[in-house]
RNA sequence: GGAAGCAUAGCUCAGUUGGGAGAGCAUCUGCCUUACAAGCAGAGGGUCAUAGGUUCGAGCCCUAUUGUUUCCACCA
């Protein structure tokens, strides 16, 4: 036993966990062999923001991979786990700019680009640094030699690989198009960054006079500043009431502009004033009113959201000052007819949060429509699977609809865009290398200032990290990858991005499975949030509960797709589970003397090896299936039940006995079968638990073909051979007499230190041999076991206990505290439950339809049931008598 | 406006091809039984939201209703 650790008494995680993540990783366990031809299981990481640090979320997402990625590895699956950071654009810039705001009191502008952009690189190097060291303790498998960030050189090289041939294509353009401005980060936006929020307001109606007439109509607006803009008013042509407008002129107030009145069946007849003003250059179904029209596109705004000239004296305002003084005007002017509240939905910007403001500009957009149809014709033939399939339908409802992609953003942190204008002869270049002079005239180009969306390098994440555009082995070997396991809140944002693109780029998709799951909620259910300050830090848990506790917490019970909550009690009770299996491990481990294991021939098990044999069986097979089908939980609630139930609270008990006998033969069986199912808890666990089960697996003796570490130990799978069923029909007969005994006895107030002789009158010898009667004796506290097939005329009713069970009548000679009536009661009571329970099964067996068209093996388990009960009731019945 | 999820023990949640409901926590009772009080043994507690339907049989499938959460779209 010498060269096999000890464990110390209490359990405690900080002790050993970082030391054997090091462990792993000096013997490079996380990374595969490239050239093994084992078929591949493959995941790239949903690459983390580099702007913070691990949270909740992160923790479930990065558990639920490393549970998949260890059980396939354990499988022996050529397994590669990819990580990895993003530059996550907007979000670092905001950090980056505030970091030098509060500091330094200046802006990006003072630095200049190349200055500005020397701090975000540092910025990177330390939050991607502490992210990176943040996702090692939680215990992830992932190899760190292939590490990658979005914005590396490879990742660069493949962006703009993508870029040049999708415009090349003309997948890509550039266009004065209405987009979504945020007026704080002063950058475009695409539509999926746009997060609508419901905000009280007013509808204004507001008079626009007729030219040469005294009449007037009457427009309603939520968003009068943008008047300055308006460049027509619309009316449907079909309205009754309205069309005798059409052509008619109109003179804006205030502005003094003349406008024309135009049909478009845009206008919804019956909704509101049935006029609508035609901003085109601040509304985007304006704007498409106004490319119909051929109107002119007035833009009232600057980039920061105050009025400019267009705006005359309001000039230099903000937008939302600017619309106070308007309505102010307008109503002392006797334009203004009348405000209404009225709630709307206003987009803000995903990252800060600003109101968005619709402007047209000059961007660059991706067409979308020749991308999207392959993407959703291979999740319509399931050549990729949504799980739970539910948000397959979220994914079809946005490619369907979807419009062009905006992907340029006026930011300095991200991708710059390969494009090269030559302001001399107006050429524009698009080119994969840097260039300084134009191919056409030879004179200067200056680059594109803006950059790509974040979102268009981690849309080629799954084939960039694997060396694309280049054809690595890579490539080859993990392409497409096998599993994607994300939230659902940015299936619209990634996992619609990496489908089309994989399709595009590689012509072959990105994954099989996208596994999908809930949001981390605190104990109130509530999101998880900064400003609500109920965010729970996921290291803070680890420190003080251990990795292993908070992955467990995190796993169980979770089931696809399904927001849970994380509360004190989950990891306490996680800890505890931890806890258990150390104890249990400890109990087994000083009881050893073996110093290998080897499961002893069948016929030197005891009857209760073959059960607990039978159960873990079982138990391997439900763990096994369950992973398959993506049921983490399930998987999780078996081994919980196993692990504590069978294996702690019942066979570690019925081994004390032969543990105790040093030197009988079945003390070394019992080792060797106590060590051999600990150490397959331990493998099967290992996934979900991967430091606690190293530990204690270092510390056991192991079988001749037993891995040197658990990490790379085989999984353990289901083995027909090892199904005892007779003899876990045998036991659980002992274990049902021993329950009902210490439960009598628990209704009787008896303490356990009070034994009593145990009689079992059964016509199942066979299930109670003499091997078992040490068990009553441990466990429900028999002083001596006798069986016999009656007692009759030998024990005098009055003076004992009687117990029935299914296989078994139990006397107890308790004559001293034996109420007899209360006995009676007692027993009439059971012979009720148990008569109305034949009585049920017996009228679902007399129903001939039930009988005819349910499957054989449940009508089997119910005749089983009824002879059970059948026999129970005798017991009842004989008993009573007795009682007479 | 369109779509989806959820509703099961006091609380938080499992319940996967439909065969008479489980766990953790909490509550109550008894135990320091030499691995574990972060524990052991027992107990109580459920018209599985409501109303219909399919079926021999429904927590599970279908329809409607109520409550609740979320996603998408958005009418000025």
């Amino acid at each position: 036993m010498a060269q096999y650790h000890e464990l110390p008494k209490t359990y405690n995680p900080a002790e050993f966990e970082d030391r054997i993540y090091q462990t792993w990783c000096e013997k490079g366990y996380f990374t595969p062999d490239v050239a093994n031809d084992a078929e591949h299981f493959s995941v790239v990481i949903p690459p983390p923001n580099v702007t913070g640090q691990l949270h909740m979320g992160h923790a479930l997402d990065e558990t639920l991979q490393d549970i998949l990625v260890r059980h396939k590895r354990m499988q022996g699956y050529n397994t590669l786990w990819v990580p990895g950071t993003d530059h996550a654009g907007i979000a670092t810039q905001i950090k980056v700019e505030e970091q030098l705001r509060v500091n330094e009191g200046l802006t990006r502008y003072d630095l200049g680009r190349e200055k500005f952009l020397e701090r975000v690189w540092d910025w990177k190097n330390k939050y991607g640094d502490r992210i990176i060291s943040q996702l090692k303790k939680l215990g992830a498998s992932c190899d760190w030699t292939r590490e990658r960030f979005t914005m590396d050189e490879g990742c660069s090289r493949a962006v703009r690989e993508v870029f040049v041939n999708l415009y090349n294509k003309g997948l890509i353009y550039r266009g004065h198009r209405i987009i979504n401005w945020c007026p704080h980060c002063l950058t475009a936006l695409s539509d999926a960054e746009v997060e609508y929020k419901d905000q009280p307001g007013y509808f204004w109606h507001i008079k626009y006079p007729i030219k040469g007439e005294d009449g007037y109509v009457v427009v309603a607006t939520t968003r009068p500043e943008t008047m300055f803009g308006d460049t027509a008013v619309a009316v449907n042509p079909e309205d009754e009431n309205m069309k005798h407008l059409i052509s008619k002129t109109l003179v804006l107030p205030v502005v003094g502009r003349e406008i024309p009145v135009i049909a478009d069946d845009y206008v919804e007849i019956g909704f509101g004033t049935g006029c609508v003003k035609i901003t085109p250059a601040h509304d985007p179904n304006d704007f498409l009113v106004g490319q119909r029209h051929n109107l002119e596109q007035i833009k009232v705004m600057n980039d920061d959201a105050t009025m400019n000239a267009y705006a005359g004296k309001y000039e230099g305002m903000d937008r939302y000052a600017c619309r106070k003084a308007l309505v102010a005007d307008l109503e002392a002017e006797g334009y203004l007819l009348k405000t209404e509240p009225h709630d709307h939905n206003v987009g803000t910007c995903y990252r800060c949060g600003t109101t968005v403001e619709p402007m047209t500009s000059d961007q660059w957009f991706v067409k979308m429509k020749p991308l999207a149809e392959p993407a959703i014709e291979a999740v319509e033939n399931a050549s990729i699977n949504f799980i739970p399939e539910r948000f397959s339908k979220n994914y079809f409802n946005w490619m369907n609809n979807i419009l062009d992609w905006c992907i340029s953003r006026q930011l300095w942190w991200g991708h710059r865009i390969p494009a090269f204008y030559c302001d001399d002869c107006g050429e524009m270049t698009v080119s994969k290398e840097d260039i300084t002079v134009c191919p056409k005239c030879g004179k200067p180009v200056r680059q594109e200032e803006d950059v790509l969306d974040t979102w268009f390098s981690s849309a080629l994440w799954p084939f960039s990290t694997l060396g694309w555009p280049d054809q690595t082995e890579d490539l080859k070997k993990y392409y497409p990858t096998s599993v994607l396991v994300t939230g659902y809140d940015i299936i619209t944002f990634w996992v619609s991005r990496m489908i089309f693109s994989g399709l595009e780029h590689m012509g072959e998709k990105p994954f099989s499975t996208v596994f999908i799951h809930g949001l981390v909620r605190d104990a109130q259910g509530r999101k998880m949030s900064k400003s609500l300050g109920n965010g729970i830090d996921p290291l803070e848990i680890i420190a003080n509960y251990g990795a292993d506790a908070l992955r467990f917490a995190l796993a169980t019970g979770n089931s696809p797709g399904n927001d849970m909550r994380f509360s004190d009690e989950k990891i306490e009770a996680a800890r505890n589970f931890a806890n258990k299996l150390w104890n249990a491990s400890r109990f087994v481990r000083m009881n050893l003397t073996i110093d290998a294991v080897a499961l002893p021939a069948t016929d030197e098990l005891s009857v209760e090896d073959k059960w607990v044999l039978t159960e873990y069986n079982k138990t391997v097979k439900a763990v096994n299936d369950a992973l398959d089908s993506f049921e983490v939980g399930v998987a999780l609630n078996e081994l919980y039940n196993f692990t504590w139930d069978i294996f702690c609270d019942w066979y570690i008990e019925l081994c004390k006995s032969r543990l105790n006998d040093k030197d009988s033969a079945g003390n070394l069986v019992a080792q060797n079968v106590l060590c051999y199912v600990l150490t397959g808890i331990l493998k099967l666990l290992h996934p979900f638990m991967p430091f606690i089960t190293e530990e204690i697996y270092q510390s056991l003796p192991h079988a001749a073909n037993d891995a040197e570490s658990i990490m790379i130990a085989k999984y353990p799978v289901y083995d027909a051979a090892m199904q005892f069923e007779a003899d876990a029909a045998h036991m659980s007969h002992v274990i049902d007499a021993i329950r009902a005994i210490r439960n009598r006895r628990s209704e009787m107030n008896i303490v356990p230190s009070r034994r009593a002789k145990v009689y079992i009158e059964t016509k199942h010898a066979e299930s109670f041999p003499q091997s078992v009667e040490p068990f009553f004796q441990r466990l429900a506290s028999a002083s001596e076991v006798e069986v016999a097939e009656t007692f009759e005329g030998k024990l005098n009713a009055d003076e004992t206990v009687q117990i029935v069970t299914a296989a078994a009548t139990v006397y107890l000679p308790l004559s001293d505290i034996i109420d007899t009536e209360k006995e009676k009661a007692r027993l009439s009571a059971e012979k009720i439950r148990l008569e109305s329970e034949i009585v049920r099964i017996q009228k679902k067996l007399e129903n001939e339809g039930f009988v005819a068209k349910a499957p054989a093996a449940v009508v089997e388990g119910e005749r089983a049931k009824l002879a059970k009960y059948q026999e129970n009731l005798e017991g009842v019945i004989a008993a009573l008598a007795k009682l007479k």
